[in-house]
DNA sequence: GCATTGACGAAGG
DNA sequence: CCCTTCGCCAATG
């Protein structure tokens, strides 16, 4: 038959592209004064086993234009793994700290108190 | 084209 | 309780 032209030849190619967005759209809704874990938004995006890849997504994210507060994404742990990728070493802490989230030891305080879950807020 | 790395996370020793 | 290993997937060398 003719039929012949597989779709699935080469059809997935820009997903992560869509990806990238996914997480910039998600990181964008959490609100000041709460930070949320890079697991929590994979696990939203239905890829929670791929957390690394969400990092990944944050580091793109300095080349968007739009400002995505990734001073609010923290690893499970609520530790501020990412803190030397911002411009200044300490900026994630001020930031963070301007929005009342006491830091210390590059650790979020009360960690699950400031949690934003995505699964809840976003109404899931 | 294969090996290494990376802003994670869970599991195992 | 601390450290190591593995999985995940994409980017980079």
């Amino acid at each position: 038959m003719a039929q012949e032209k597989q779709i699935n030849e080469k059809s997935k190619k820009k997903e992560t592209f869509t990806f990238f967005e996914d997480v910039f759209a998600v990181v964008r809704q959490i609100p000041k004064g709460r930070v949320t874990s890079y697991g929590a938004i994979a696990a939203y995006l239905g890829t929670k086993l791929s957390a690394r890849m969400v990092g990944w997504a944050m580091n793109a994210a300095h080349q968007q234009t739009d400002k995505v507060p990734a001073h609010r994404v923290v690893n499970r742990n609520g530790m501020l793994t990412g803190k030397h990728h911002f411009a200044t070493p300490t900026l994630m802490e001020e930031l963070l700290l301007k929005e009342k989230i006491k830091v210390k030891e590059e650790t979020i305080i009360d960690f699950e108190k400031y949690f934003w879950d995505p699964f809840i807020e976003l109404g899931m």
